[in-house]
DNA sequence: ATAATAACGTACCGATTAGTATGTTATTTT
DNA sequence: AAAATAACATACTAATCGGTACGTTATTAT
C-alpha cells in the first residue's frame, strides 16, 4: 500500500450520480464531472473506469437507494390505498418543487440509453420489474388487510401502476399543468377500489 | 431566382427525423446528419438553420403527423373500448417488431431536452395536451353513443390514459415481457368501464 | 448571350471531446 | 530511514464536435 486516496469514493459518485441524473450521458462531459466531483481525470478513470462504467456505478447506486425508498414510503402508511396516493403524490409535489425537473434517473436512461446498450436495457428493465413487484406486495398486504378486494390481480394492478407512474414522472418533464397529473392520478388510483 | 435546390427539403427533413428520433439529439452528429440525409453541412443550414432549429423542425414534422395518425387510428373503430384496446395493442407490438425500441420522439424529446429548453418543454407539452383532447373526444364518442356509462369524466380519463400510454411507451424501452405491458394495459383499459 | 444569384462541394475553423502519459507527492511497509 | 507504491495534478493526445469561408457550378432573369 502507499498513499491513501484523498477523496471519498461515495461522496464523489454521489455527485456524479446528481450530474448524470440532471443531464444524462451524452450532455455529460469528463470537465463537468471533474467539477462537480472535485477530483482530477485520471482519479475517476482509476477510481471508476471509463465514462460509462462511472455512469453504470451512479445509476446503480440510484436504483438501490429508489428501491428502498420506495418500499419505506409504502410501508408508511396502514392504507394501502393512502400509501399509493401519497406516494404518486409526492412524485408530483417533489417534481414542481424544484425548477427542473430531473425526474427519475432510471427512467431517463431507458429512454437514453436502453435502445442502444443491452446492459442499461436490463439494468432498468429490471430495476422497473423490481418496483413492480414492491408495488404488488403492498396490493397484496392491502388484499389480506380487507381494504383491497379479494378478485383483484395485484401483480397486474401492480404492473398497470407502475406503467402509470413512468408516465407521470415523464410528463412532468414538459410541466403540465396540476390538475392535468392530479386528475390522471385520481382516476388510475380508482384501480385500487374498483378492478374486478 | 438561381441554381435550383436539388433535394427535397421534406424527404431530407424527413430523414434527420428518423436519425434524431433513433438517436435523439446530443448523440447525433452533423456528420451522421449530412451521411443519412444525403446533403452536405452548408445545405443543412441554409435550409434548416443550426442542428437546433433543424430538430424542432423535425420534431414539429413528427408531431403533427404523429397526431393524425392517432385520430385517425382511433376514428377507426365504431367502438370505443376496441379503438383504445387495438391502439394501445398496436403500440406494443410496433416496438417489439423492430429490433431497437425508437419509442416515441416526442416522449424522448420530453425526456431528453424538455428539462433544459423551454422551448421544447412547450412544444412536447402541447403535442400530448393535443392527444389528450383526441381521447377525450373519442371517450365523449362512446358516451354518447351508450357504449361507456354516462358518469365517466371523460376528460380526465382521457389524461388518465396519455399518462398510461406515455408509461407504455417508455417502458417498452427496456423490453420487458410481453406479459407484463399486456397485463397492465388490460387492467387500464378497465377504467373504460368501470369508471364511476 | 450575359449578368446575377443561389446551391453546391471542399476544406477549413476554433473549441471540445474522451482518455492518457508523465512527473510529483504522500503514505505505508520493510 | 529507505524502498515501494499509489494517488495526485498538469498537460497532453488524436479525434470529433458544431459551424462556416470560399471557390465552383448550375439556373434564372434580363
Amino acid at each position: 500500500m502507499a498513499r491513501t486516496r484523498e477523496f471519498d469514493e461515495q461522496k464523489v459518485l454521489e455527485a456524479a450520480m446528481e450530474l448524470f441524473w440532471e443531464k444524462g450521458y451524452e450532455a455529460t462531459s469528463l470537465s463537468d464531472l471533474t467539477a462537480r466531483m472535485g477530483i482530477q481525470r485520471p482519479s475517476i478513470y482509476s477510481a471508476f473506469g471509463d465514462k460509462k462504467e462511472l455512469f453504470e456505478a451512479a445509476l446503480r447506486r440510484y436504483t438501490m437507494s429508489r428501491a428502498s425508498d420506495v418500499r419505506a414510503r409504502l410501508q408508511n402508511h396502514s392504507s394501502v390505498i393512502e400509501a399509493f396516493s401519497a406516494y404518486f403524490e409526492s412524485v408530483v409535489a417533489e417534481e414542481y418543487a424544484e425548477d427542473r425537473s430531473r425526474g427519475c434517473f432510471c427512467i431517463n436512461t431507458m429512454v437514453e440509453l436502453a435502445p442502444h446498450d443491452e446492459k442499461f436495457e436490463i439494468l432498468t428493465r429490471e430495476h422497473q420489474m423490481y418496483l413492480s413487484v414492491i408495488f404488488q406486495e403492498t396490493i397484496e398486504r392491502g388484499i389480506q388487510s380487507g381494504e383491497l378486494k379479494r378478485g383483484i390481480n395485484a401483480k397486474a394492478l401492480a404492473q398497470a401502476l407502475i406503467v402509470s407512474l413512468i408516465g407521470l414522472t415523464v410528463i412532468l418533464k414538459s410541466r403540465p399543468e396540476r390538475s392535468f397529473v392530479d386528475q390522471a392520478i385520481a382516476v388510475t388510483l380508482t384501480l385500487l377500489t374498483t378492478t374486478i
